[in-house]
Order: C-alpha cells, then sequence, then structure tokens
DNA sequence: TATTGTTATACTCTATAACTATA
DNA sequence: TATAGTTATAGAGTATAACAATA
C-alpha cells in the first residue's frame, strides 16, 4: 500500500512558533553542513572565525560570550581552529591569564573562501523567502523574539 | 572594569538567516523548557502528545516520520509516556508487527493542562512579535525555509 | 578573593546498524 | 524479502564543577 499517505491533524503545532522555528533551523542548518563539509566547518567554526576576522585581538571569553558559546565548550573550538593553522593564540602582555585571538595569514585567506561558499548557501534561503525584503523581514521578527 | 562593555562587529552574522533562527530557537526553546519543567514534559513528549491526541490510532512509525524523528529513538519516548500512563501502545488486529497509539483517560487529562499551559508560553512570543499577524507572518516565512 | 582559561565529566539529542517478529 | 518495532551504541552539542595561573 505505498500509495496511501495518512492525513495528520497537526493541530496547534501548524501554528506554534517554537515547531516551526525548530523545523527551519534543522533545514537550514543541514544545508549548511553539507556547504560547508568540504571545509570541515561547523556553524560554531565559521561564527567563530567570522567574529575573530573582525575583531582581532578579542579575548577567548568575549568571543565566547558574544556567540553564546561556554568559555569551557570554547576551549576545544579554539583548539581546532589552531591545530588547522587558521587562528591562533596569543598571551596579552597587560594580562598574563588573557588569550588574545587572531586569525593567521592562512586562516585571513580562508575566511574569504568560506564568506563565497556562506553568500552561497544565504542566497539560496534568501530566494526560498522570495527575496531580501523577505530576509529583513524575518531577521526582524526573529530578534523580537530574543528581547 | 565592569562598566566596560566591548563593542563587537558582528559582520554578516546580523543578516545572517541561520544564526538567527538558532538564537531565536534557543530562547524559545528555554522559555519552553522553563515552563514545563513542572509537568515534566520536553518539546518532543509535547509533540507526540499532541499528536496523538488529534490522531488516535496512528502506528508508532507515522507519529515518529511525521514530527522528523527516527523510529530507533521514538521508543524511549513512548516508553516514558507509557510508563508515566499517559499514553499506551495497542497491538494491531489486522497487523501484529505496528503498534497503535493512544492516550489514556490519565492521558486526556493531562493534555487538557498540558494546553493551558502551552497556550501562556506561546501568548509570551506572540506578544513580543507584536500580535496574531506578526505571529502569521513569522510562521509562512518559516514554512518557506522547508520547502 | 575574583577572573581566565582549562580539564574532566555528564547529560541530552541525534544517527546508524543489527536484531525480532511478523508480513 | 520487506516492514515495524526494538536494542545497542556512537557522535555531536551543551552544561557544571573544580583546578592552575594570574590579577
Amino acid at each position: 500500500m505505498s500509495g496511501d499517505r495518512t492525513i495528520i491533524n497537526y493541530s496547534v503545532l501548524d501554528e506554534a512558533i517554537g515547531y516551526h522555528l525548530r523545523r527551519a533551523q534543522l533545514a537550514v542548518f543541514q544545508d549548511f553542513t553539507e556547504t560547508f563539509s568540504e571545509l570541515g566547518l561547523r556553524p560554531a567554526d565559521f561564527s567563530v572565525l567570522l567574529i575573530i576576522a573582525h575583531n582581532p585581538g578579542l579575548k577567548q571569553s568575549e568571543v565566547a560570550e558574544a556567540l553564546g558559546i561556554q568559555r569551557a565548550n570554547f576551549v576545544a573550538i579554539i583548539d581546532g581552529l589552531q591545530a588547522r593553522g587558521l587562528a591562533e593564540r596569543r598571551k596579552s602582555e597587560e594580562d598574563r591569564r588573557v588569550q588574545a585571538l587572531h586569525l593567521t595569514a592562512q586562516g585571513e585567506a580562508f575566511a574569504k573562501t568560506m564568506m563565497t561558499r556562506w553568500a552561497e548557501h544565504e542566497k539560496r534561503f534568501v530566494d526560498k523567502l522570495g527575496g531580501e525584503d523577505a530576509r529583513d523581514q524575518l531577521v526582524q521578527l526573529l530578534a523580537r523574539l530574543m528581547g
């Protein structure tokens, strides 16, 4: 009976914000994972590289907090980026406890490649939404949920 | 220097769909978890109870697929709901392999309580969005991302 | 005493393979 | 052979406590 398709009543799930958020996020992150599997980047790696690229010299705890990552879990992320030669820790002269984060020259080049791939990924979803205006509208609505 | 606040350049993260989706979903799920901690319900439990309540007699694999849950992982969810006396498996007479899912009388009562708590949770975010229209708009945009 | 980075650890969620009983 | 449910297991992601070095 492979032609049958059970019709399911989703009840209030159809209008539940959290449910749609979860399903949409799953779809977008799955595309992200496929797009960046070649470069070996997870969403967290991407966002960390991006923040360091545009804010060189921040301490680990600042980058972690900006992204909502626990500083304990942040260590392994930086370990990975450093092992790949993309980012580096520099011990601060003023405060010997802090590690300031920077991209390496290789990391800068990598970030450029990464951004072109990201633009492709992002465009796919902007198109699905119906254009830049719809995207801006969505982002604005999502921002309200966090207030 | 606790008065200092580092200004961070989020670059394209500010307009990245996936990033905002993740942060918003985190905020909504956190509120969900707090709202339902008393009832001992995780998001998956909630959605499963809701689907069974409105579609009694579905097989496990149908409910699992409708919610995007692997049937292997679905077993423990039903085990939990059954152990709490909220749902039950009924072996089908036509096909002895399938387990048809139903709520118990206690499960029906529980679902009512659950829905009033859910309405409170949902309302908090509808208010943040600016009303029902904004919510509908958001849900519609999110649905496009999954197409 | 407090903070930064770190280690160790545990818990949840998710994914896969293999088994059983039925068809 | 194929399907429904199950078990076992492994991998992410995330959360907490405790420690060393430094302030």
